[in-house]
DNA sequence: GTAGGTGCAAAAACTTTGCATTTAC
DNA sequence: GTAAATGCAAAGTTTTTGCACCTAC
């Protein structure tokens, strides 16, 4: 992680009267440098890799707090929370047969249409939304065409 | 539930090898009769009302089995699982404050775009969909008002 | 009659928490 | 220096499972 992005990670945290910790730096460089939407066990398993004696407790507690700095987003895809390092406006799309959870960019104004939709059928006050897609990636499509060939 | 609803119940789940017990029954009288979109324990409590001796496993395993029939559908906002009675097609908002959820009914043609969106993002052969709201419910949002002007 | 389902209780899976000690600022 | 954070372990919450007995078909 730059120094920018230290000194940006240290102004969001010292906001909330939170600190910038080795532990929390580790877990903020483990999910900025990998595209798969992880679990916090698989974040404790790979920070173990760099900071061996950090705690599953403490992935926990910072998973939280980093992602209400806005450092990290969490997505409920799926039975478990996970987490993702990229905190820019995108969806998601799961593969229903291996787990894989890609990224999808959709046009801003389409998701401000639904959000419009959404405000005039509920009384409710929309502060956010989630939009997921669920299908079958390439790899496990090919298995699935191959299997029912047989 | 009326004679049509517990035949075509009974054929759903004989389809897939399943029988219509009398739990199974009144666990989807009870989804069907409310609009909570309630977690398992919710359901486990209400057909127990019924049912004095229903354990907290049947539950689990019949909506599992319901849903997997396509008697009832399953939502994951937030962080239990929840289900439906209503298995129409709509989505879901949820109030950030108290946790109420909310139909909403968005046209198919946007879901339609916005699959279209999606497939043509990603290599993914898409099958499902997943659209939902946060917000804050009417009751909430006076409530937060009466406090912020106090 | 029999495959599927149930109740019960135990276990698994996931997440949170209390506390003495350490550390970022 | 001190409020915040950590490691460790224990506990909490939600969901699943094994098994002997039951029941829908």
């Amino acid at each position: 992680m730059d120094k920018r992005s230290v000194a940006e990670a240290k102004r969001r945290l010292a906001s909330r009267g939170h600190r910038l910790t080795k532990q929390r730096q580790a877990i903020l460089e483990v999910l900025r440098s990998s595209d798969v939407h992880p679990d916090a066990d698989w974040v404790y398993r790979e920070v173990r890799k760099v900071l061996p004696h950090v705690s599953l407790g403490t992935v926990y507690r910072s998973l939280e707090v980093l992602r209400d700095a806005g450092l990290i987003a969490s997505l409920e895809v799926g039975p478990r929370r996970r987490y993702d390092g990229n905190t820019s406006e995108h969806q998601h799309i799961l593969c229903i047969s291996c787990g894989r959870v890609a990224d999808i960019h959709l046009p801003p104004s389409l998701l401000e249409e639904l959000e419009q939709r959404a405000a005039s059928e509920a009384d409710f006050t929309i502060t956010g939304h989630r939009v997921e897609f669920y299908g079958l990636c390439p790899q496990c499509l090919q298995k699935s065409k191959a299997e029912s060939t047989e």
